[in-house]
DNA sequence: AGTCCCTGTCGAAGCGCTTCGACAACCTAT
DNA sequence: ATAGGTTGTCGAAGCGCTTCGACAGGGACT
């Protein structure tokens, strides 16, 4: 393993030197420059990241922590951990890869251990008990996702609420009158998950507005829950017209349901999907849609991250505004029959 | 931030007892150890894990590295992923994320800074660009595939060729004698990716003993894709009344195309899938599958990781036996008419 | 009583890097 | 010609930990 000592030797210059050569934190004259460079090429020298992150205490290491359950949004949090590794590689930075199952303890250890400079926390619940100790820490730190209480803490997420409504006025403005909202599965509101809970208050309160009427009902994914729950819709409000689905894998199966019913997408019942545009458009029924921006999401972190890592950027919440693209699975309310 | 040297002030000791007393590389009396755990447990006591590299040379790190593209199987990625940061916890170890996007680099900027102490690979290629580096180094690592040339390598895969033979002998046995194969997309070939041909080949292999028909055509995921490929499929070969589906997505595309044609499943054709057990079950047919056991993946290439790390174990080829699990989606061979 | 061997503890030497103060060497402005 | 600034380089201290050799004290032997 070649050390900093044996560039510094080969180059004809003392240690320091080449440490300045390396983060630029003192002019360096053109020739000893370049005489440093060709050294550490020839040798094939990389910075010892023990010694270093003992010597600055920066890791630069952002540790990002992803929910362990695999009942939600799997590709979304995929996509999000890539472009937060790609988004923090662009920074210097790596990503460590931590999973909820720790809990509060594994914001502690990496904490303590300097293990990592910063962490990004995804799956967010309302009351997360991860929040006192993040708060009580000068660690900075990005919420992916939104807490109840956010002083003092930095978040990113989509704006639910302004999804909800986006979805009901969608629907409210092609004539429907009658919408049912296929929810998440019941364990997500029970572990008060804030984007469930917002998209649902912001679909409640433009329902209100507008005088529409609304049928909530979670639903676990797969074909035969989403048979039982649109049964029971049905049963209980047979003019309903308009669908709103939050859950992903619940999407495909309502469409073969409604088919199956003789009920066509979009003559007859309009669909409107909370999820990544890839699924919109590979359903069977392009499908009319809010996008999550996944992407976007891990980038905005990072960016929020290394601004203040960097000293500049301060506490804020970034809510990004909900897109709704309109395909072919919504159309105009039938007549009243 | 507390250090060793404040513990062993704290608990009246030196430093190095504090250390063993940490390590249990030495025998330390049962007094002094309680009494040491008490002064950590105290002052909320954190070992560096810099300084700890840094002495150690070990960062008790492991790096995954991630395909960026999601073209494929991102659900069974992100298990395997938090698979191997869960396994790699128990044995004591963390994990950096690192896409592939640096490819080659990244591996060599990572051995070089002694990040990390091994490396897990995952989406593997057949002649893999990053293989010629890893046998010159002398770094553990384990792969998440097969490459073409396993020597000097360990490697933790899927048995694909058993696979694509069960799914045959299935059919087969069931009396299906034209069978098509939905392959992955074209890209998933043509960037040699092992687990895509050796399906195939353990596909026509078997299909060739048991004098099947077997007509292999690769699809991009999703709806009209599928519609565009099952019509050709049907067009050369009518007689047609088995499937093996390789792309999860092309799943529910194909099922709905088929109801929609009205061909009964599985009364007048069967429908095997590679895919994982949850996608076999939520389907709107319960899928006969071989699954992708993601979860066993992750957790085997941690294991033979770690037992390189604490020298024991050596270079070998751990093969998953595939497991064929009959459900709904697949039956007896229509009586030829 | 003396020898030998454990067991438990300590001190000190690094691990490879960053960073601070020091200081030649040179340039500019008096 | 001299004082005052720059600029570029160096040496040394130290980050917090691990680990090696040393050694005191106490049993179990001869």
């Amino acid at each position: 393993m070649v050390t900093l000592a044996e560039v510094a030797q080969h180059a004809g210059v003392s240690a320091s030197t080449v440490s300045y050569v390396l983060s630029g934190k003192r002019s360096i004259s053109t020739t000893t420059r370049h005489r440093v460079e060709q050294s550490i090429r020839e040798l094939g020298y990389h910075p010892n990241a023990g010694a270093r992150a003992l010597a600055s205490s920066k890791s630069n290491i952002i540790a990002l922590m992803i929910p362990l359950r695999t009942d939600m949004y799997v590709p979304v949090m995929m996509e999000i951990a890539i472009a937060v590794a790609t988004a923090a590689r662009t920074h210097g930075y790596d990503v460590l890869l931590l999973t909820g199952e720790e809990g509060p303890d594994a914001v502690r250890r990496v904490t303590g251990s300097g293990l990592a400079d910063a962490m990004i926390l995804m799956d967010v619940e309302l009351d997360d008990e991860r929040l006192p100790f993040l708060r009580g820490t000068d660690q900075p730190s990005v919420l992916i996702g939104l807490p109840a209480d956010t002083s003092g803490l930095t978040c990113v997420d989509l704006d639910f609420r302004a999804t909800g409504a986006l979805c009901v006025e969608h629907l409210a403005m092609l004539g429907h009158r009658d919408i049912a909202v296929i929810g998440e599965a019941p364990a997500v509101y029970e572990r008060h998950t804030g984007f469930a809970e917002r998209t649902l208050d912001g679909l409640r309160t433009r329902a209100q507005e507008l005088g529409v009427r609304l049928l909530h009902r979670p639903c676990e994914g797969g074909y035969d829950a989403m048979a039982v729950t649109l049964a029971r819709i049905l049963d209980e409000r047979p003019s309903t017209t308009g669908f709103v689905v939050q859950n992903e894998s619940a999407v495909e199966p309502l469409l073969a349901l409604l088919r199956q019913q003789g009920r066509a997408i979009p003559e007859d019942v309009s669909v409107v999907a909370i999820c990544p545009d890839q699924v919109a458009v590979q359903a069977s029924v392009r499908l009319t849609s809010v996008a999550i921006p996944a992407q976007e999401m891990g980038r905005h972190a990072v960016e929020r991250l290394v601004a203040k890592l960097d000293g500049r950027g301060s506490d804020e919440v970034v809510l990004i505004s909900p897109e709704l693209m309109v395909r072919a699975s919504t159309g105009p309310a039938p007549a009243a029959s």
